[in-house]
DNA sequence: TATTGTTATACTCTATAACTATA
DNA sequence: TATAGTTATAGAGTATAACAATA
């Protein structure tokens, strides 16, 4: 992320079994954006131009972007450029803080998201092997690993 | 990855709770590359040099690195000069091929997985908080959601 | 002829710093 | 004073194309 991001605490003993488990997970994470970048290149968008439109379910700010991708906020304006230039979300003024730009999808950028969503669960078929119960527990055990910060 | 990726095939319809287990996989894999990013920001590598490195438990050729990274060999040359000038790899000459140079961790580069790997856990407690069957059970979904391709 | 690694080129992403216009 | 967005800048990652050395 940051450069300037301080070392991390050092870390204490780790449990066993922990050194395969990250194998596992490095190998999923890879997978993923492996994925969703051949997905966003199909379509010419970058793996963050992709990552962006997914965002935008509703409209948000530029500065609720650059925390959401975990860039600085100067990076936004040239991937929201980038973005409006092609005609996938475009600049509105919001009406309650003028200095706020907030950027929504166009109707071309609403398809763009489904067909990425689409084609990303196609390129990952072992997903679709999972029954329902698998789903649950992976989804889950995901929830616990990565917990979702509530702030 | 490459820019000229054909477009993946037409996503068939997908089984129900796709779209929530999709959004899990996502924040998990987010919240991995963003601990990830920030470890070896810690030692002042970028996230593809900390990928590199931990890469490196065994010398590869640069043809090998460009393939597991997902990249083009272009790339690997300019990845590994800095590295190099870091003193975290060196290059040698394959005796069998002598085309191919072979990346090989430093002493001090060793050193920098292995802090990398330690951090990470660090870095993400809630995988601290799963007990063995719960590890045991992340690691068999994922390796089904995400098998490792074999050859 | 094909392959490995490199170089040259252009574009994108990235952080930092300085700037403007608002608040 | 502080904040939102922009611009300028420099460094790093990326693909493409062309190249020398080797197979």
């Amino acid at each position: 992320m940051t450069r300037t991001t301080p070392p991390p605490a050092p870390a204490a003993p780790s449990a066993p079994g922990t050194d395969r488990l990250m194998e596992h997970l490095a190998h999923a994470a890879a997978c993923y954006y492996r994925s969703f970048a051949v997905v966003a290149a199909g379509q010419g968008l970058t793996l963050i131009q992709g990552k962006m439109l997914s965002l935008l379910g509703r409209p948000l700010p530029m500065r609720a972007l650059a925390e959401l991708l975990g860039c600085d906020a100067s990076n936004v304006t040239g991937i929201v450029d980038r973005l409006e230039a092609r005609g996938l979300v475009r600049r509105e003024a919001a009406p309650a803080d003028r200095r706020v730009k907030t950027v929504v999808l166009t109707p071309e950028g609403e398809e763009a998201v489904r067909r990425i969503r689409a084609d990303i669960v196609a390129g990952l078929p072992g997903l679709e092997q999972l029954d329902d119960h698998d789903r649950r527990t992976l989804r889950d055990l995901l929830d616990r690993a990565f917990p979702h910060t509530t702030g």
